[in-house]
RNA sequence: GGGCGAAUGGCGGAACUGGUAGACGCGCACGACUCAAAAUCGUGUUUCGCAAGAAGUGAGAGUUCGAUUCUCUCUUCGCCCA
């Protein structure tokens, strides 16, 4: 007899991605009679690599994809890069390069590597935003929107570094100093474009309800982010001025109106023009400007005010007049940049207060205080009584008082009930080079004009000098300077945020090859919305947030366009983890640099003697050197394995810690499968025996629980059956019969099994013969076995068990039990109250 | 500070609508093969106990014949917002 053959995963891996290639085995086209199924895995920026992340992503989601291909679904499952971006201009920069051979040399590496995983992609719609034919249809789109009115210019705060001459995004703000010079960051207005997603917030909000398949956290995270607000517009009388008479604010807790005791604006709020020319305030300017823009750092930062001789009066009492401050925490975008002052129950209020020494006045107790509670450590925003009010106290605050307070304020015609959303409009301007060119123009009168649709689309110059300071475009004379219709014109030189690229890509793959238009309504029509996107949670508010309303502004006056929602199922997937390690002097370590005897005691390769620290496990990343390379992993383990353990460890919801022992414990599953494998083709060859009626049962139930795991996205749960499949099978060879039913039976697990393992089950299958697979339907009468095992409880506690073949009543079971003396430890001496039956399943004995 | 979520052996994790807690994997122990080791295979592995048995799903209460699952309070951790 000769050896079984050790699996050659590299050369079946090989033979197997070149046949679905060849045979565009997922080339995804339009068929009426097929229902449609859409899996999408959020697509990657190419970094340059893939890395474990993309491995876990892209496996979960062509699980998916073949598991419902194999039900016979017409499956869309494309890719495609999110190749637009910073870190091409800094690479670029840093060496001397050209972003686009960077992006396009990047691309064609992980392209490779994405390969080597096996996954079921039509590449024929791979689509890159970076390449013409994706962003000139984006420039039609912006235009679209600017032309139903949901794009417009207005001037707008950026992170200013004033050394390297540039905007930076808030990340690359650290501790208020630019990331690369280190100067301190400033606040600077621009003129920038912007999306008006705030006229969509209303409908953002409501219709998450209707997404049934979304996680509920992400669904609260929008829900926050949106952040609706009941409140209330208040007009303060003012004195002190011949020119003020009054300031509008905004107001969530009206209610505690008594406990007002000074009026906040911004600095650019439209009173500051009559302040000009003050030297104490300018200088005040300067000092805010120095806080960053985030709500996060105006938050931490100190609060600082200017005080005015403005003095805002009381609208439920009008003797009481307070000071007028402009403040650094009250931001121009919320309300109408003007804020009351409760300093008792608002922190930022109590901070401001207490430096400048304005009344803290208690209207808001506590349930279990009495009236003589006062507020002096803290401010307090909890819910309670309404005190020291007038005629409002006793209310219970915050939810009558709220309301009853508008009440007043709307009879006295003081003020009116007002809805309020956080979510701001889109700021989607960005100075750099490396993004898609805005389609407009200035003439000299600095008035705008749209690039007419012959001269478009407007390409990015490749041959720039990035070397510049600030954006290069501006740099570009040739580019930025125009003639249109014989008129002198300057281009836009702001390019595109890149989340506006990634806001449609969606509706690209349907027609990634339309040359003439950016999507097809009767390919949307058939396509979309996608059935079932994957991605990582870190994109749970902006990129979902922005593709909702991307869809909303495309098909506004479009009724060719019937979806609402891109993503009718959503789901959200745990990060890649790794223990991290730092040598005595606290540099850190890569997994290639450490080695350990014990498991417990780790050293330094390069120092054997020196010891290494090993820290908690963290998400992969470059900076921690906590990285596994799945390009390394897939040429040591192969693909199946890979996708195995990457799936094995944990739900894929959570993170999962990456193990070189759960690796390779995967890759020895694949070679004794193989084995397997080859034992069954062996014993099928065999003379046949008669059907064995076991093997039904266990096929049906493990099929049976595969189902219900891949339905739920309990990937976790299908490699354990697969094991349960192995140990079961292997059972099986050892009674060396050829049952009649092995085959077929072998056929089904085989086809349950290749989502997972694509190359390995599809090898096994062709051996078998198999060339049309099909999902197998299991058999219900397969799943409850004949033998019935009864649970015997006495007062809830399992004490033992019975088998039965036939259905029993409850009398008979009890007498049954009695006779054959299974637990009559427990009831002797002692009287039966009464029994629970569940039928087929478990009694239940009540005994004093 | 607010919102959401989680907590099960040495570790990662199973347990469908309340009904046999610990599936499956890792690790560990023992055994087989071997001159030996690695690899492989087999057996065992919640805790206490020689055993019979008892306890047991972060802590405490409640509902229930019965709670990992439902309700309340608390502790710790994670994520998001501030």
């Amino acid at each position: 007899m000769s050896e079984p053959s050790r699996y050659n995963f590299k050369l079946i891996e090989e033979k197997w991605q070149l046949f679905w290639l060849k045979n565009k085995s997922f080339k995804a086209e339009i068929d009426h009679k097929k229902k449609k199924f859409y899996c999408l895995e959020m697509f990657p920026y190419p970094s340059g690599k893939i890395h474990m992340g993309h491995v876990r992503n892209y496996t979960i989601g062509d699980v998916l994809a073949r598991y419902k291909i194999l039900q016979g679904f017409n499956v869309l499952h494309p890719m495609g890069w999110d190749s637009f971006g910073m870190p091409a201009e800094n690479a670029a920069r840093q060496n001397n390069l050209n972003p686009k051979n960077w992006t396009e040399n990047n691309i064609k590496i992980m392209k490779t590597q994405l390969k080597k995983l096996g996954l079921s992609i039509d590449w024929d719609r791979e689509i890159s935003t970076c390449s013409t034919d994706y962003y000139k249809h984006q420039q039609k789109i912006f235009l679209d929107l600017f032309n139903k009115g949901l794009v417009y210019r207005k001037e707008s705060y950026v992170n200013w570094d004033p050394v390297d001459n540039t905007v930076l995004a808030n990340e690359q703000v650290i501790d208020g100093k630019g990331w690369r010079s280190g100067a301190t960051v400033e606040r600077k207005k621009l003129n920038q474009w912007f999306f008006k997603i705030s006229s969509f917030s209303e409908e953002l909000l409501n219709d998450l309800e209707n997404l049934e398949q979304w996680p509920e956290k992400v669904k609260t995270m929008q829900k926050n982010w949106i952040g609706k607000s009941y409140g209330c517009e208040i007009n303060f009388k003012i004195e002190g001025s011949e020119k003020i008479k009054s300031i509008k604010c905004y107001t969530t807790r009206p209610d505690t109106l008594f406990g007002f005791s000074f009026l906040a604006l911004s600095v650019d709020h439209p009173l500051s023009k009559f302040y000009e020319n003050d030297k104490d305030f300018n200088e005040f300017k300067k000092a805010c400007s120095k806080t960053g823009t985030t709500e996060e750092s105006i938050a931490q930062a100190e609060k600082i005010g200017f005080k005015t001789n403005l003095m805002a009066i009381n609208p439920l009492n009008e003797k009481i007049k307070v000071p007028v401050y402009f403040a650094n925490f009250v931001l121009m975008d919320y309300g109408f940049g003007a804020v009351f002052g409760c300093p008792a129950h608002d922190q930022r209020d109590f901070d401001f207060a207490k430096k400048y020494n304005l009344e803290i006045k208690t209207v808001v107790k506590p349930k279990n205080e009495n009236d003589n509670y006062i507020v002096n450590k803290e401010a307090y925003s909890g819910s309670g009584l309404i005190i020291n009010s007038e005629f409002l106290n006793g209310l219970s605050a915050p939810d009558e008082s709220i309301a009853e307070t508008i009440k007043i304020l709307e009879k006295k015609k003081i003020g009116n009930k007002k809805i309020n959303y956080r979510l701001k409009d889109w700021g989607i301007s960005r100075q750099r080079y490396w993004g898609c060119p805005i389609p407009m123009a200035y003439d000299a009168n600095n008035n705008l004009k749209q690039i007419p649709d012959k001269n478009l689309p407007v390409l990015l110059p490749e041959n720039i000098n990035i070397q510049t300071s600030g954006n290069p475009l501006d740099a570009e004379e040739d580019w930025k300077n125009i003639i249109i219709d014989g008129k002198k014109y300057k281009r836009e030189t702001d390019t595109l945020d890149t989340f506006v690229d990634s806001s449609w890509y969606f509706l690209r793959f349907c027609s990634a090859n339309n040359k003439e238009k950016s999507f097809d309504e009767n390919d949307l029509d058939y396509w979309m919305p996608v059935d079932q996107y994957i991605g990582g949670v870190e994109h749970a508010i902006l990129h979902l947030l922005y593709s909702r309303f991307f869809t909303r502004a495309i098909r506004l006056n479009n009724n060719k366009i019937k979806i609402k929602e891109p993503f009718k199922g959503l789901f959200t997937q745990g990060m890649v983890c790794h223990q991290t390690y730092k040598d005595e002097k606290g540099n850190w370590l890569s997994p290639d640099e450490v080695f350990s005897d014990d498991g417990v005691n780790y050293h330094s390769k390069e120092h054997p003697n020196n010891i290494v620290n090993v820290g908690p496990s963290e998400s992969m990343s470059k900076s921690k050197k906590n990285t596994i390379d799945p390009e390394k992993m897939i040429q040591i383990y192969g693909a199946d394995a890979v996708r195995l353990f990457i799936l094995s460890d944990s739900p894929p919801e959570k993170d999962i810690q990456w193990s070189e022992s759960g690796m390779s414990s995967a890759f020895k599953f694949i070679q004794k499968f193989w084995l397997l494998n080859d034992q069954i083709n062996k014993l099928i060859k065999k003379e046949k025996v008669n059907s064995k009626k076991e093997i039904e049962f266990f096929t049906n139930q493990s099929i049976d629980k595969i189902n219900f795991a891949l339905e739920k996205f309990r990937y976790n749960v299908i490699i354990a059956v697969f094991h349960e499949i192995y140990s079961y099978l292997k059972k099986i060879v050892e009674e060396n019969k050829n049952y009649e039913n092995l085959q077929i039976n072998f056929e089904k697990i085989l086809v349950v099994m290749l989502p997972v393992i694509p190359h390995i089950a599809s090898e096994c299958l062709s051996k078998l013969g198999l060339k049309k697979m099909h999902w197998p339907q299991v058999d219900q009468k397969y799943l409850k076995s004949d033998e019935k095992i009864i649970v015997i409880q006495i007062n809830g506690k399992k004490r033992n068990t019975i088998k039965l073949i036939d259905e029993i009543k409850e009398n008979d079971l009890l007498e049954k039990i009695k006779e054959m003396k299974l637990v009559d430890k427990y009831i002797d001496n002692k009287k039966i109250i009464k029994t629970i039956y569940v039928k087929n399943r478990l009694i239940n004995i009540i005994i004093k």
